[in-house]
DNA sequence: AAATTATTGCGACAGATTTGCAAATATAAT
DNA sequence: ATTATATTTGCAAATCTGTCGCAATAATTT
């Protein structure tokens, strides 16, 4: 959907918008974050595997995703300038995981913070952990 | 330096304070986050690899130790039971890991975003990178 | 002290991630 | 468009991480 974001992206590292990568920016855009092992087996017989961590850890190292981390494993989702900044709420339930959306108080006390305490904050991950509406509900019968 | 509230945890759970545990929590005490890695390094000779996993996943499924996410690594630190809640400041540059103590107002608004979002938060996790004291006086020369 | 239970070490192993290198593809230069 | 140059990809092999079964030790209970 944002591939003219995407390729101005890379233009501007010095790489270039290739089928291969196009590829897996579109596995990730508009999904819920992806683990590896789900975006191998979904480009499985049109990319290798080593390809896909590698361009990853580009992706990652030009700010064009980000990982999620879950327990000891770790997700994939688009960073914040594809799909603007947001929190995520996990339900320690079910497991599923919803979006918060990014609150302006919230991000300034959270600077002002890291700013008193001498720090320069650039960005920052929330990860609230607790029981999905759906879940709650379930629970309190 | 904590000695007792870990044997009192352990104990609590049907397990006991042995050798073996008391150095791998001498490792975690008053120390920055650990590698797997470096722990399993530091108690070479001493202990097993699998021993280390093994008591790792004790700790954390006691509440002694809790996983703090780096990137698609992670390190060890003791929980909050050891060193009070806190958040982490990560510098982007030399990669070193800052406290954070919390802030009431700051965790009651977290609480107050999530409730809002029909969801029943439990705890939370806030990671902020930038860069710390000395790296950012070192940049804006 | 003997019996029972929990803990640890020692391979061996499965899965995840990384690496070197040659082939393929893209970009720049002529 | 064709050649030269640099980047990207696939493939196979190597490495790293975390886990497992089982026998040996250590701790706890009787």
């Amino acid at each position: 959907m944002q591939h003219s974001t995407l390729k101005a992206i890379l233009k501007k590292n010095g790489s270039s918008l290739t089928r291969t990568r196009r590829l897996i920016f579109d596995l990730l855009d508009g999904q819920d974050p992806q683990s590896m092992q789900v975006l191998i087996s979904r480009a499985a017989g049109q990319l290798d595997r080593a390809t896909i961590y590698r361009t990853i850890e580009l992706f990652e190292r030009l700010g064009i995703v980000h990982r999620l981390n879950i327990g000891w494993k770790y997700k994939i989702e688009l960073s914040d300038v594809f799909t603007g900044h947001h929190h995520h709420l996990h339900c320690s339930k079910c497991g599923k995981i919803l979006d918060l959306p990014s609150n302006p108080m919230l991000e300034t006390m959270i600077d002002t913070l890291a700013t008193k305490a001498e720090f320069a904050p650039r960005n920052h991950i929330l990860e609230i952990y607790g029981l999905c509406p759906a879940c709650k509900q379930a629970g309190s019968k």
